[in-house]
DNA sequence: GCAAAAGTGTTGTTTGTACACCCATGT
DNA sequence: ACATGGGTGTACAAACAACACTTTTGC
């Protein structure tokens, strides 16, 4: 407990990203491996102080660069999480997270032996330092709900793609199977794509049209 | 621009909090006049520092009881505020936003001279201090949506109620008249409220029939 | 008996879900 | 010719929206 005598010094604030990627059918999220001392040896999501003179949205795309190398894609204040115990053990920090969406063929992963970045399965997750297995699980609550809404998926996608491809995104989130012919009429008719022109031929089947996002920026449908 | 021998201190950590309530069909919210350096003389939402010691839900529920009395009522995290701009002018502040729901009668508003705190209609409000008419505009859409998926409205009516002052109770958050029937069919079908045996009686009219929550507590419906 | 708010049903439209077969290609 | 993934239509169910008259009371 505090006394009287020696007030706490202001909590500290730091920025935490939850980077999400579907890999092969599967969601994914980026971890980096900790070696400071509080949760020595834990998996723990990216994140960092606020810079001076620096907003939170900028601090948040600048660790998002630092990691992936990636910018300009979906990115998302989620919630300030302030408990006691967040901090270095010494110092109290109030951390605001934020998730982002990337195209892992766009990621560039930092190769530094002490971080060990990383992606890992968010239906497989270990136990990660802090309350960060709390924080993938409302990011991934949040990114649900989202894609059923708005457009957000372009972010983890090329800037072409197939309906396939698409379809396997949106059952990687929502971690169900969906019907071919419903799922590509809701997404037709709602006008979040329109056919590119072009098509793939790839493998022993007929090709595929391919579509795009009609915008390539954040929309509600 | 800050320099690279002199570095800012760190932001403080403010709390901040948007208290609506419904009076007499239109929606409220509650302000404080600053006397305060900077933006003397505007309305602002009531806030304040983060305690020694003091969570960020802690925080922004003592907030709430020292303006209003009231505790035990629907609070929920907004988002996070970090521009530059934020702050007393010297130092920096990042503000962590909550909106609460509260039943005016219920409240007591202190009176003290200097902040005069009172209710704004949200629809005719002044120019705020700092970019508070952003935060009311975010936390009205929030609450608006929360409206439609969830039982909040139970913390802006009393224990018992009729269906027509549910039905203004949502009519001045949505800003927009129902349907009587289609209302009443809904609000039951979902099992949010349930009949609560009496009666009212009140005025040269048929009396109403008395209904309550099923749950005084957030649910998803 | 009249003014005022409470209460009540039906119909049409839209949205969502379930479901099975043919098509174009490479080998 | 066959294996592979791409592409298409229909029927039922559920949710939602529009809409008007009768009831109970106080005065």
């Amino acid at each position: 407990m505090a006394t009287h005598s020696i007030p706490a010094p202001p909590p500290l604030t730091a920025v935490v990203v939850v980077i999400f990627t579907v890999v092969e059918d599967d969601l994914h999220v980026l971890l980096v491996h900790r070696s400071e001392a509080h949760y020595a040896g834990y998996w723990a999501l990216p994140g960092g102080l606020l810079a001076d003179g620096e907003t939170l949205d900028r601090a948040a795309a600048r660790k998002l660069l630092d990691e992936t190398g990636v910018h300009d894609v979906y990115l998302e204040q989620l919630y300030t999480f302030g408990e006691l115990s967040r901090g270095d053990g010494a110092q109290r920090a109030v951390a605001v997270t934020y998730f982002a969406l990337v195209q892992h063929e766009q990621v560039r992963l930092a190769v530094r032996t002490s971080w060990q970045p990383g992606w890992h399965s968010v239906y497989k997750l270990p136990e990660l330092a802090f309350d960060n297995n709390a924080v993938v699980d409302y990011a991934l609550r949040r990114l649900r709900s989202k894609l059923e809404y708005t457009n957000v998926a372009y972010s983890l996608l090329p800037r072409q793609f197939t309906l396939s491809e698409l379809q396997q995104v949106y059952e990687a989130i929502l971690d169900r199977e969906m019907d071919k012919r419903n799922f590509r009429r809701r997404m037709l008719s709602l006008g979040v794509i329109k056919p590119a022109g072009g098509q793939r031929m790839a493998g022993a089947h007929r090709p595929a049209q391919l579509y795009t996002f009609t915008k390539r920026e954040p929309a509600v449908v």
